[in-house]
RNA sequence: GGAGGGAUGACAGAGCGGACGAAUGUACCGGUCUUGAAAACCGGCGUGGGCUUGCCCACCGUGGGUUCAAAUCCCACUCCCUCCGCCA
């Protein structure tokens, strides 16, 4: 949720910086007016009700000299003080609910490195890296046996199961098979043994409450984005984000503890609703997949190098899978509804040869911390809200598919990288299933 | 699923219709004392909101209700604990 007192300080300056991201000031104007009205509604309410409080402090005090006649009186007076404030507060509920609701459709206010830009066609490259790189190495040349579609080859080696996963559960849902299971189960591994140093691990729920899915920003926008439980009230969470911004919901975190950091591998699932028909190939877009979050809450003073520093984890994994990928600074039209600023890691899938999202890390300023209240106490003992900050390290359906691409050899069997030998029990080469 | 008990400030724990935003203890932050520390003593110490910045309003698990007045009474729900049943 965006600021409300700065809205008010400011409304110009914050205008401006959300019209980038197609907010219309009529729509701030609204929320505006809806605040003044709300705040002379409340002033009236208190009003009254400070005047019912003092009334029937004076009942009890006639009450106690046994004045029983000034008391009927100041009750029947107060009584009525009583209808009026019930309808007093019945319109302050009313503009105030009003006012959120619009306030929770606002998104945040991008940071001034965002680019403009409608979609993501817009985001702009920062650079990119692939193996030999640094010792002079042009972008690589993959060779034939490398240019196959991991669907392919997960059907040619019995490894990737599309047609199992669609009779089970529908287009969308994928089933890995033999070694192609167990590299999905090493790749989740083999990240989450690497952030143990400063990120706890914590294996969460996979369905989350409202009040959890609203913290983050989730809903109400992105509803139709969600799987939803309804006999439940539970959704499925689409990321880890979900849960771990909700761990310390409505707590105050003293200033020392800061940053407190978590991971968490989870399944994360998305209707991919405005998706239909694009990208439905193997694992380019799935309703369901794994994926290692990478997660702290922070003062504002910390947030950058949290920031850096997730980031710097999740390209050190695909460093060390020798996949060639790039980053790219997200442009106000592609940039999530909660962030402020998001940088993209795209990992390059030569079989397809296109570049797939594999992390979105992203900085949330105040935004995610005001909606799930989630504060922290200085030194000086005053209390800020906190800063979060997020991001993939790494979503694994696409990074499977570029793992299997890149390492194809030219007899058909998969070479995967000696990193991932100690989660394979020692055995990286994958050869077609017999059985 | 059944029966009982519980939910109050950072923690422990009183309060069970009126002066209670809430006793007391611990922790914490000052200060006195001390060469220093501890102890002792003194003072402070919840969060959010509104405006005339000194006051007002809200919050005692959540949501309703009763009342002139609710932490306190009533109803529903959630969560935690104990016991029984069932079960991966």
């Amino acid at each position: 949720m965006i600021n409300l007192a700065q809205l008010r300080r400011e409304p110009e300056a914050v205008k401006a910086a959300l019209a980038r991201r197609g907010v219309s000031a009529v729509t701030m104007d609204e929320i505006l007016a809806l605040d003044v009205e709300h705040r002379a509604l409340l002033q009236e309410d208190e009003r009254l009700r400070a005047e019912i409080k003092e009334l029937s402090r004076q009942v009890g005090d006639a009450r106690r000299n046994k004045d029983n006649d000034t008391a009927e009186t100041v009750s029947q007076t107060s009584r009525e003080l009583g209808e009026r404030e019930r309808t007093a507060n019945d319109a302050v509920e009313r503009v105030g609910t009003n006012l959120n609701d619009k306030l929770l459709m606002i998104p945040n206010v991008p940071d001034p490195r965002v680019p403009d830009g409608l979609d993501e066609g817009d985001n702009v490259e920062l650079r990119q890296w692939w193996a030999g790189m640094d010792e002079g190495a042009p972008f690589p040349t993959y060779a034939e046996h490398q240019r196959v579609p991991h669907w392919e080859i997960g059907t040619e080696l019995g490894i990737l199961d599309m047609e199992s996963g669609a009779k089970l559960a529908g287009s969308m849902f994928p089933l890995y098979r033999g070694a192609g299971s167990r590299l999905l189960r090493a790749l989740g591994s083999f990240s989450l043994d690497r952030q143990l140093d400063d990120y706890e691990e914590l294996r969460p729920p996979s369905f989350a409450l409202t009040e959890t899915m609203m913290a983050t920003g989730h809903l109400p926008k992105s509803a139709d984005d969600m799987y939803a439980i309804e006999r439940d009230g539970l959704w499925a969470i689409p990321t880890g984000e979900v849960p771990l911004t909700s761990m310390r919901r409505g707590e105050i975190i003293d200033e020392a503890a800061l940053p407190v950091r978590f991971t968490a591998q989870t399944a994360c699932f998305r209707r991919e609703a405005g998706a239909a028909g694009k990208d439905t190939r193997g694992l380019l877009r799935v309703h369901e997949f794994d994926k290692v979050e990478l997660f702290a809450y922070c003062t504002p003073d910390q947030a950058e190098d949290a920031h850096a520093d997730i980031l710097r984890r999740a390209e050190e994994l695909l460093q060390a899978l020798g996949l060639t990928y790039r980053l790219l600074n997200l442009c106000t039209g592609d940039l999530g509804t909660a962030s402020a600023y998001t940088i993209d890691l795209e990992v390059f899938s030569p079989g397809v040869d296109r570049w797939l999202e594999v992390s979105s890390v992203s900085w949330f300023r105040d935004y995610q911390a005001r909606r799930a209240s989630v504060r922290y106490r200085t030194a000086e003992g005053k209390v800020e809200l906190v800063h979060t900050v997020n991001g993939s390290a790494l979503g694994w359906s696409r990074v499977w598919a570029a793992v299997v691409e890149t390492y194809r050899q030219a007899d058909g069997t998969v070479k995967l990288p000696d990193v991932l030998a100690p989660y394979l029990g020692g055995d990286t080469t994958i050869r077609p299933r017999t059985s």
